[in-house]
DNA sequence: TATTATTGGTAATACGATTTACCAAATCTA
DNA sequence: TAGATTTGGTAAATCGTATTACCAATAATA
């Protein structure tokens, strides 16, 4: 309710210097008096500037916005959290989109993007509406991060060590003496689908049997019915590894719908850890990997202000094997 | 980077006339070749209004502000996947808030709701800068939706049936027959504490002994000391309501640590659903609120034209008892 | 005393979209 | 042909902040 031009009148000034007061402007010469009188008509009159006529004034919007494959998948939050913490210390707000709901290029988080609206835009793309942001910041050369996310734009690019963490889940499997192994993927075409296949089939090597590989969305349900297909084409298989641990859990729905004791009869690995996975009927065995630190080094690209337009920024923090109960040698060896 | 002046002088006509066929003004009297004109440098432009300059003409945002206890948390990230879809139907964005993480007055969060940044407020309060919030919002005259908080200000109130939750899983133990149940409560304090207390000591009736609460946060960690602490101080308790299904995994923990069986030894249930539930070591019993549809309704009461500044909204669907393998009768009869 | 510097500010403009009030030219009516 | 309508637009004023350029009055110097 309160302008500029209202404090500068009750103050007995322009509204010029109210701003530079505000601002801090070193080089307004000013009257002690004057100041104060001014300082003490802002704060008990409880002033805060208008966002809308800032973020005009200087094309900035104090905005970040953050678009994930799903954010109430624990694995995909804890992005969001790493962003978020990042964030307020750089004085951010976080605006949030999800791929999963809804989200058409005509939804006001495209329009803002668009419109100038964002200093940034964080990206784990996947579907449509994705490009449709794409563009927009393009067209507002808003600079973009994408998360585990290989596109010929220019942005920049953050990457896990996901080859490695399939690689290490693999190994895993394979030290304890399985050797009919298959794999629960992510969606293909997805960046850490096919990085983390990579690491999958380098590990596997010649034992690499790519119809023992099957894809499914990151919920658990979606990983039941993949397991279940699976199992049913490969009753031989004694190990799998998962790209997502939700979808992990559904294996274990899978695997115990079928009578198929874990780890007895079925070890099983996963990427990515959850809170609960220790908690599990059978605690998941899981390969670990920075989530977090990735959301807050992509707030941080963007706010850095002599940061070039399109780097690309390897996250070295190597995954952690986190040994629970869900993987143990084969009962008949394989 | 296009403006409405430039499409303007690119089509031969006056912004004014930009403007009103974007916004399909039906009092404009044009040509047909005109809007055709404008239309057509319209979309080879690629123009996007921009929004600060909108906002700032409108002194609308089309975003709403959504901060919550814990966005990790996957039983209040449900709430946000409520306010989200609802939210994507409206067409508004959502700026994420997060108690848990930093959120000073002076966040940028904070900022934008005290200038005009945000057309609506979202809030599950608990802490300090939630406080600030508030005044930031009263002064700016946004609306505020609180979410199960009793607060005394002139806002919107969305209240979940907490009481009927509590004495329903108290109920539940109560009918398997356990007599001395404690309770693992949330955060004192807080109105859904307070609600579900009063729903426990009702159900317990005489048997309520106040020394048998502990309260404690929604994580897993915590709940798993406080549990710890109450069964220790309390060793003939034979059930445990838990206030928070995050808290109650932390219970499981506590109990299986302290060579407790559950439900063999200590019957447990919780409030609020998980979707892992069911996969746990002991799958949870718990009494399921409609978490999604107060998100739901929170958006909408924000964007209601013609709503009141200040109503009180009871959702009323019932609670629903899922009843897994964590609660049976006690088999030492107490 | 005349000139220069310094102190303490102010005026004006731009940022980009929206909207109200208005108007010239063309067409129609009497 | 005078007057009334209709057609097809336009000019100008916000919205609130930030900034650049400028200026009057006083103080310091020569």
């Amino acid at each position: 309710m309160a302008t500029l031009a209202e404090i500068a009148k009750r103050a007995g000034v322009s509204p010029a210097v109210v701003s530079r007061v505000l601002n801090k402007d070193t080089t307004l010469r000013i009257a002690k008096e004057t100041r104060e009188r001014v300082e003490a008509v802002l704060r008990d009159t409880n002033y805060a500037p208008n966002v809308a006529a800032q973020s005009l004034r200087s094309a900035k919007s104090g905005t970040i916005a953050v678009v994930l494959h799903d954010i109430a998948n624990p694995v995909y939050g804890e992005i969001l959290r790493g962003a978020q913490e990042e964030a307020e210390r750089e004085n951010k707000a976080i605006l949030l989109g999800d791929a999963a709901v809804g989200g058409t290029s005509g939804s006001r988080l495209a329009q803002m993007i668009g419109g100038g609206g964002v200093d940034g835009l964080i990206l784990q793309a996947s579907g449509t509406w994705t490009d449709a942001l794409i563009v927009q910041a393009a067209l507002q050369e808003v600079p973009v991060v994408l998360l585990q996310t290989r596109l010929d734009i220019e942005a920049h690019l953050i990457l896990l060590p996901d080859a490695e963490a399939a690689a290490m889940a693999t190994a895993h499997l394979k030290g304890l003496g399985h050797r009919r192994i298959g794999c629960l993927a992510t969606e293909p075409g997805l960046t850490f689908t096919e990085d983390r296949m990579q690491g999958w089939r380098q590990e596997m090597g010649g034992d690499a049997d790519e119809v023992c590989v099957i894809y499914s969305g990151p919920t658990a349900p979606e990983g039941e019915v993949a397991t279940h297909d699976l199992l049913t084409r490969h009753p031989d298989l004694t190990g799998l590894v998962c790209f997502n641990a939700v979808a992990a859990v559904g294996a274990l729905r899978a695997a115990r719908a079928m009578g198929r004791n874990v780890p007895g009869d079925l070890s099983v690995i996963a990427i990515h850890d959850l809170k609960f996975a220790g908690d599990l009927r059978v605690p998941l065995t899981v390969v670990r990997m920075p989530l977090a630190e990735m959301g807050r080094v992509s707030i941080g690209m963007i706010c850095d202000p002599n940061g070039a337009r399109a780097t690309i920024h390897r996250i070295t923090t190597p995954p952690e094997l986190v040994i629970r109960e869900s993987a143990t040698p084969p009962v008949r060896s394989g």
